[in-house]
DNA sequence: GATGAATGAGGCTTCATTCAT
DNA sequence: GATGAATGAAGCCTCATTCAT
């Protein structure tokens, strides 16, 4: 289960870094500072920091993304997703995750190799939204009325977005008390709604839209 | 207009490095030659490459921001808003403008006082964004539902987030797609609108839902 | 005359240092060491090290090859042929000319771009070593004997592998004892010699049994 | 033959990186990646790198020296020993022996201990230049106008020059050139010469002119 | 106002070498 | 014998910044 020790204390310590230091301040030092080794040992396991950085984002992200699809997955109506949203959003946050994350995105601009795994990471996130989006909008009668790539989209820059202006304020950027304020959205949504059926966002399986199957 | 030439330079060359190549390459070198200057002229005009950020921030946003009220200002529907909007952002989008300012977002993580200048920024946009919201919503049923401040916060971050991902594919992040999707929202909130006024964002002037008064 | 100050400062010291200390050790703080100057200094005038050791070269040489034409120029038989290129010997070896410049020869190996310049430097050298050679044969029996141009480039390459077997004795890798030895052989060519004329070695000018002309 | 295999192992390793990738790029971890084991088998077999481009230098001159000896032994004139050099210097090339010879006598200005060994090494083949010479104008006028020692010094000198040069070419600096160049003289050599003795150049064996007595 | 030269700190990376296993 | 992990020194290079002119 767990990579060779030597690559995946760099990892580790190379979130850390980028949580609480920003990008810009994750020097090889910085890393082998925060991880209590040498820098040198970066250059054994890794070719280079943008190897590392690409190895770090693909690491920490594998972990949420099947967290997410998780706790999403026993989810039964919008009020719940919400709660489930909101859950772990607290995880992501604690960890380090998504600051490390934003920190990549943002340094997507400096680095192609960067902006390519970020890229095929955030199509994931989307991949992600939109299924979930469509579940939600399942059996209600906006379904039609909703844009479902542009809304996934903008979600997921919402998302970045605010973990950026995180950094600026005291606050947390205001996740939270967005997650708060939809909650009565939740509720309307789950009111108008028809039928009931868990959440299963994972890529391969249909949704209850997908009906394949025996209906 | 009034700042002196030799100021105005760096300001610009400075925004336009960023536009072209990102914070971490624009170095007083790389300001430099974009604008065809040495580089000690810049510590002539400012004291470090911060205050440089910082006022390159304050020049380019104060300009942008008297031309979204001034148009959006004209604008009498929402479907009026929106192609604004629309138009607004391939300004921002030629000028370079918004590509720069996200470039100071994400470095604002490094920087305490890039922090604090952005932050101020991005207040004022989300003060723009309720107003904006506010006169949108005023005169429809929906008002009561929607949580204003949460929604306007949510708006900013999504533009900003969609800057970022606009570097990772070909596109332009997105932006001009959700604006299009919004379309058919926009006419439907014309539809079940009311009264007809002018939006007018600017800070001071009371739109017509601020006097909550006679409900 | 003189490039501008800087460049030549690290040129000179560059030279120096390769000369005293070998191509291994030649670092960018050597040569900051030796000509008193902080390291950045070269990556003011220079891209890389390489760039450096390619001016450092073009330099050093184009003044070597000046004067050997000037001092060969005046010999008016093969015996003042050697002795002028005794002199010419020892003013390289005062200067550190070929020593910086064999192990300049030694480091293309690992460096393309220095590479192409000894390639370009030594074929010089091959040139110069042709003409001098025709000039020394002509009116005498031996020139359909001889072949030039591999004579030539076994004269250039025996004088750098002195240059390198110099190094590893007390001595001076034994060119002064090989021209010492040579002196019998430059009487008897004299002779044999028919006519006399000045060795004019300049690329353009015709030696005499380049005979072009009126004969 | 009788060494022990790991020895053996990173000896070969070593000339072959050396002759492949030039000195600079012979790092430990190169010379294991060559031979297929771990850069810290080097250090079991030998205290530090030096050490093993002495150990090496040896292994592989040895040989070679053993072959010269045997080859060039069997020539019967000048045409022959011209010959045998011929091959002989194509199996150097093939192998990647004089490469890797060259490239350490290069770096013999930055390492005493590999200097050492090398003018041991160049001692050598002067000995073995001088009594060859010394039998090829045995027999001939021409004996007692060839300055034998600097001759045979030079003739080492330019065959390490060649190699230099051969790095800056295409071609192979010019060696085979040279000795089809020699043809017509060993020819003239051999055309002159009274009697005819084996060539046994080997370091004990007095050569035919070496008894300088009845003659 | 403006420039070109110069510096020093610090970042990335390589590499010989050591060591526990 | 042999390995893989790890280290520390040192090298290259970039860059913000200063300063004399």
């Amino acid at each position: 289960m767990a990579e060779r020790a030597g690559r995946e204390r760099v990892l580790q310590a190379t979130v850390h870094t980028l949580a609480e230091r920003g990008f810009a301040r994750t020097t090889a030092r910085a890393i082998a500072g925060t991880g209590g080794f040498a820098p040198g040992l970066i250059y054994y396991h890794f070719a280079d920091l943008d190897d590392v950085f690409v190895a770090a984002l693909r690491h920490t992200s594998q972990a949420r993304m099947q967290r997410y699809l998780e706790v999403v997955g026993e989810a039964d109506s919008a009020v719940e997703v919400l709660a489930a949203l909101r859950q772990l959003y607290d995880e992501d946050t604690a960890e380090g995750h998504i600051a490390a994350v934003q920190e990549l995105v943002a340094a997507a601009t400096g680095s192609p190799r960067i902006a390519e795994e970020v890229g095929a990471l955030t199509a994931g996130w989307q991949d992600f939204a939109e299924r979930l989006i469509e579940l939600l909008l399942d059996g209600t009668a906006l379904a039609p009325l909703v844009p479902v790539p542009e809304l996934a989209r903008t979600a997921v820059a919402a998302y970045l977005g605010m973990q950026m202006l995180a950094h600026l304020d005291r606050d947390d950027g205001g996740v939270r008390a967005v997650l708060d304020a939809a909650a009565p959205g939740a509720a309307l949504l789950d009111s108008i709604r028809v039928e009931d059926t868990p959440y299963d966002t994972a890529p391969g399986s249909a949704g209850p839209g997908q009906d394949d199957g025996e209906g």
